[in-house]
DNA sequence: GCGTCGTCAAGAGCACCGTTCTCGACGCAG
DNA sequence: CTGCGTCGAGAACGGTGCTCTTGACGACGC
């Protein structure tokens, strides 16, 4: 599949790129539901009904747009953990969360793309799952190596994965090497992930209203919580 | 406006209140922005354009069942807190909580409206600010119920409202009766009460993706390390 | 009791949308 | 250089929110 590279291959890579990026444009600044094929075809001076050839539907275009937003918010954590030092832990899952907030604020209709209400009449395929946890599991990362280290504060529970978990997590949670935190501090680690998330959510969807001087600070707020939450030591 | 009672203006009433209930059931099922003005028109045998004489525009009817659903979710947390044992404080913190997510799994695009990613090209006019306050407001009367009754384990922190707080969030909380919160304790109710929030919208958006066998459980976890952080003794 | 007037239903029409189809043109492999 | 396969153009279908005009009908003043 990338082997051929005649001229034409290369032409149409190239415009299947243009496309999601014309439409990467478009959704930062209408928003997912208002993704327009036409509005797109129009943008590349091509007829809408050329935009088949190259993404099936405009739920294929969607799907394409949501695994480029994972992959950028992935992007930017992975950045976020390489510059923080290695030995302070509480400082790289803070570091973490806020390039997560950071992605979020200035990217917010790519991150209502993901993490927002679903859009209706859309079903994420298969796909998509892979790119959706690099972040989650990035987190657990910094966790698990301040466990490693002795850093974490001792935590209740000793069975290996928390109970009440689906088989499905539990069967990823067991390819990572996450033995290193107790039942009851994976649990946490998901509840602070998910209030992180959540957290985010509220301020990008503008549930905050306003209600702080600087949002940031409470983000912080929050994530110190959070840190608190899942045992990680005070900077 | 309400004296004249005419035939006419009875009859308007009750058509105003139809075309809202058929709009309810049209959201229930397929979400807000799929709401149509002409597919509603449809279900009550009308004409699209007869619905301007009840409702303004799109946007109109949009808010009017977004007040509707902040009542709806108010009415239910009300019910849960008359319910629950007065001297009880966590579990009325509990049973609250409970029903915001119970409420919110039941009406799932109801809650995605008021609290999900917002309905692009939608302003919420002022007349929304009002119901919007009814649960944050209630959750807060529980603790200082419970602070009144010293039944709020100390917390740092001493001025009256917490720094960082916009001036209007301000003045709103002046006019509430939390001055036997402390500054710190009432930066981590609204923390909490975000937290609430953006647990059910975790659940309700699907973003849990199953990796629970039970989302309730984990709900429930989440209510009580929040139960935890504003003070709230262990029941 | 009649005529005016405001309110309302109805319909036509505009500018969009996603999607499917056909058709002519053109690059490229044989 | 011929034929296949891809490509973009264009038209069409059924849907959307919304505006504007038209006509009917009940209420109220005189």
């Amino acid at each position: 599949m990338t082997a051929p590279a005649t001229a034409r291959a290369r032409a149409r890579a190239e415009l299947t790129r243009e496309i999601l990026d014309a439409a990467r444009a478009q959704l930062a600044t209408d928003g997912a539901d208002r993704l327009s094929l036409r509005a797109v075809a129009r943008e590349l001076q091509m007829v809408p009904s050329g935009l088949y050839r190259y993404y099936a539907s405009r739920d294929d275009l969607l799907t394409a747009l949501i695994v480029a937003a994972y992959d950028a918010l992935g992007d930017a954590a992975d950045r976020a953990l390489a510059a923080a030092p290695a030995g302070d832990h509480r400082r790289r899952w803070r570091d973490v969360c806020r390039a997560v907030r950071t992605w979020a604020v200035s990217h917010p209709h790519e991150f209502a793309l993901v993490y927002g209400s679903p859009v209706p009449g859309y079903r994420a395929p298969a796909d998509t799952v892979g790119p959706a946890t690099r972040v989650y599991t990035l987190l657990l990362g910094v966790l698990t190596d301040a466990a490693r280290a002795g850093q974490l504060a001792p935590a209740p529970g000793g069975e290996a994965l928390p109970t009440g978990l689906h088989e499905d997590t539990t069967a990823l949670l067991a390819t990572l090497d996450v033995a290193a935190l107790g039942a009851a501090r994976l649990l946490r680690a998901i509840t602070a992930w998910t209030q992180v998330l959540g957290a985010v959510g509220q301020e990008v969807f503008g549930h905050l209203a306003g209600a702080f001087r600087d949002d940031a600070l409470f983000f912080d707020h929050t994530v110190d919580l959070m840190a608190d939450l899942v045992g990680l030591p005070p900077g």
